[in-house]
DNA sequence: GCGCGATTTGAATACCAGTATCATTTAGAT
DNA sequence: ATCTAAATGATACTGGTATTCAAATCGCGC
């Protein structure tokens, strides 16, 4: 896992310092969305020592190096996910936080249909869907509690 | 205008006070998406005296009420727009800060189609979309000044 | 119209995610 | 090992938003 994040991350060609490194391996590893915040306190009890500007620094890198998206939750906060694979859109699951990739070919009819309906060109669109998943709309046994809602 | 927002207010049972309104119609005339501190600026032009903190308060009672929807600015910040019928989706011009709303019928197939291929229920999905209008698309003549980016 | 209690307002202030600054440290090329 | 550009961490700061609380006000019953 670590391993992955590593390569992941010289083939973007900046430069390997083990608090990216870190935070990284932690973001890969968990498939969920994280806010900066709560990757900070994960590095943290891993990890030696790490700023929060570091942190902040640090997931901007991987959001423009395309390593990671970031996603805004209610109240104001940047959530990220690892997201390697290229930009998509996803899934979120609000009792687990788990999310699931939705590929771009699934949404590219809506976008076309919108261009040529409303004659608006669509440059960008944040179409995550939130709502439950298989597992845990299906008796949530082993579900993580849900989250208490931000609002 | 003042007259349509004010029975939407009235209908929706909370109490009607002037600050009230003046910031329900002033969201309502604009078509436009609009931030809370633009807002304030407004409403305190034509209006003698609002607090920032009252702007703040009946946004939120007009998200909770149905009759406004907020979205994400980059930049953590929110913005409104009034959305009396309900209307769920958007499309937000980035040149001219118009939103045309999308209807929910042109969306609705992509939500079954994630239903039926994830086994993922949808509740909620922030499904707006940024790009540039048939206006301003058009030889942008009349549109007005482009904002200056938020980063 | 008048009074009254609950609600709302405004000012100040707290809050909090994120950003800027800057001296110190470090990655990685030579 | 040396060097330089880049990264880090401590700290202070920002700007949008939330909270608090005394004063003002809505609107209901009379």
């Amino acid at each position: 896992m670590i391993e992955t994040a590593q390569l992941a991350l010289q083939q973007t060609g900046i430069r390997l310092t083990p608090q990216r490194l870190a935070i990284a391996s932690v973001l890969a590893q968990t498939g969920k969305e994280t806010s900066a915040l709560e990757l900070y306190e994960r590095v943290r009890r891993r990890h030696a020592y790490i700023g929060r500007a570091t942190v902040f620094r640090s997931l901007d890198m991987l959001v423009t190096a395309g390593l990671a998206q970031r996603l805004e939750r209610p109240g104001h906060v940047s959530a990220y996910i690892w997201c390697e694979a290229g930009h998509h859109h996803h899934l979120i699951c609000t009792t687990c936080r788990t999310v699931e990739d939705l590929d771009e070919d699934a949404v590219a009819p809506l976008a076309e249909a919108i261009a040529r309906e409303h004659g608006f060109r669509v440059d960008h669109a944040t179409l995550d869907f939130y709502g439950e998943c298989r597992t845990c709309a299906s008796g949530n046994a082993g579900a993580p509690p849900a989250r208490r809602p931000t609002r």
